[in-house]
DNA sequence: TATTTTTGTGTTAGCGCTATCAAAAGGAGT
DNA sequence: ACTCCTTTTGATAGCGCTAACACAAAAATA
């Protein structure tokens, strides 16, 4: 921001409202103190001064300052929460809930992009450790050794989202991404399918894919076998991508038998242009999702997919934060929630 | 929060790190306002100071404190943003674009949900402007009084989205629902349809789909018609409720030629379902939907609808704060982002 | 060289609030 | 009446930073 900006903003600020605690404590004839009270912990004031400072603040249209309370007292009341991209459904669900959840404990959220990038996450913790947050929510358990010494240097309760298979920093909430794949390659297995292609984000940016890949192989190898394909797409992945997964796939090996999408918006656009091309799902190539997206079962064939409950993610890890701060719970804690395989018509 | 968390709160917050701007200053030899304008003005600065200063940042792992910033300058770098959801897909577009441009120039991005209420969002404004955000972006151009004037009397900068057919308070960045309801109209009776109906959400909760209503209405009544039913969901309309919408409206007059879904959501399960039931689109019922969502093109036969730049009003709303807050703008300005009508299958 | 201007840095006084302690007022027990 | 408590309120001193000015040193001008 220019000089000439930062002169501008603050004249106007000036200029605005600019009721203070004084000005509602001398309308009500009491100290700023008591006004103090009436806000945080009205229960230590009499009836009689709590109903005129009420009046005076009412009268005034007082909105006390925030930072000033956060310079005086080290609370913020800021979640910082830090998603790779709200433009992913998954991710904006869970934050929908988040701030829901925070909302009601009159917290705000303030919200930050890596767009899968660690060093772009690491960036924001940094920025938004500024405003001193008094609890983080990030995605993941893959940081820099910068973000995480940050982090246990400030001191505040962080929730690590969506990965339930790898040690968190403080506090987790997640699901196994490995136990999916597995999940899903016993699903291709007791269907007798033998020739089993994979198609999520690169490895070197979706983390949780590689484990949900991994969980796969490891039932195949199991099985004696091997996927026949892994096709690595780059975030952010639009749904168009799930045709270019098909046909990378198709072009490796023709006659592919099933495919796991690491997400359903993939699945289903490549399940929809194998209708367009005649092709039979589930007979001639079965399908399965990821993350029983909106629409998962209202295409024709239904969608096979794996349910992730992101919605629950989200209230949980709000909770999490919410625990550690009132001190209902102390340490380091672990939570995975279950996945559900919904069998549908396209496996 | 309980009396015994803003102890513990304070506590932890204390033992963590704590290195200030003092520290910084003595480390580097030099005055905290020194230190101040590295930051915040390094041009003002001498070369060999700057390092010093830079490398004493460094060492101490000195990350500023934004409250009290924010007291002693009154810029927060702030911009609080007031959505209906973060479940509806467009709105977490926007939200997302937002939140992308404000980040570029390192300003926080706070959200909240109105839940469609206008309640809800006057609350949401007052605990807002206790953080004293540089700006605002809000949702429609229906507001209660006491949002108005707290807006007002703050002189925070205010940006209206998605409405682009009513007066806004300050700044406003949209499209006319008016029109896109005319345009499906008009679509409508080029093809000779005659009965047609509309579907969107409760007309005292939903006022863009008002408008659209509107718009298709007063189009129709031009051709002397009038539509033969409206149904009015309830909000959130999750994606099934398509095809309740459907079924009501088959029940005030099934001979009903054509359908004006106020949401793709809506219209594509609306659309499977009839597929699902056998019943022809478009010959037997035309379906017209409302967004251009993800899969409005890659279902069978493809959706038609009206594409609405919902990233575009992101960007441009975020900034038309920035132009703002930098003066290179400065009066009350409203922006009407163009529709497209995308003819394709369904209608 | 004397004088003005420019550049770089330091000093001081808050920003608006809350923690902490002090103190006054009222009531209960002896 | 007296002490001892409880309840309620106020005075004071910061929280960590920046604006505004003051001032010294260096550079430019006369």
């Amino acid at each position: 921001m220019s000089e000439a900006t930062e002169k501008r903003v603050r004249s106007r600020r000036l200029s605005g409202g600019g009721v203070k605690m004084v000005d509602v404590a001398r309308l009500a004839g009491t100290s700023t103190q008591t006004v103090s009270r009436v806000l945080s912990r009205p229960e230590l004031v009499a009836d009689d001064t709590r109903k005129l400072v009420e009046q005076a603040i009412r009268e005034l249209n007082y909105i006390p300052n925030s930072a000033a309370r956060l310079l005086a007292s080290s609370v913020s009341h800021i979640v910082a929460v830090i998603i790779p991209s709200l433009s992913a459904t998954v991710y904006a669900q869970e934050v929908h809930h988040i701030v829901r959840v925070l909302e009601e404990h009159s917290f705000s959220v303030v919200i930050g992009h890596s767009d899968y990038s660690e060093l772009r996450e690491e960036r924001l913790v940094q920025s938004f450790l500024e405003r001193r947050p008094d609890g983080f929510i990030l995605t993941g358990t893959q940081h820099t050794d910068l973000t995480r010494q940050l982090l246990r240097n400030s001191g505040v309760p962080v929730v690590e989202t969506f990965d339930g298979d790898n040690a968190a920093m403080d506090m987790s909430v997640g699901f196994s991404n490995l136990e999916a794949g597995r999940k899903v390659a016993e699903l291709f297995l007791s269907r007798g399918l033998t020739r089993i292609a994979y198609v999520g984000g690169r490895s070197d940016q979706d983390f949780r894919s590689n484990a949900r890949f991994e969980g796969l192989q490891s039932r195949l190898a199991e099985a004696g076998l091997a996927p026949v394909a892994r096709i690595e797409l780059t975030l952010p992945m639009p749904a168009g991508d799930g045709v270019r997964g098909l046909d990378q796939v198709l072009a490796i090996d023709p006659l592919t038998q099933a495919i796991f999408f690491s997400a359903d918006t993939l699945a289903i656009s490549a399940l929809l242009e194998c209708n367009r091309r005649g092709m039979r799902v589930p007979e001639q190539l079965a399908i399965c999702g990821f993350g029983n997206y909106d629409f998962a079962d209202a295409i024709v064939p239904a969608l096979t997919t794996v349910a992730v409950p992101f919605e629950q993610i989200g209230v949980l890890a709000a909770n999490a934060i919410l625990a550690r701060l009132d001190g209902s719970v102390q340490g380091p804690s672990q939570t995975v929630v279950p996945l559900q395989l919904l069998r549908r018509g396209s496996a």
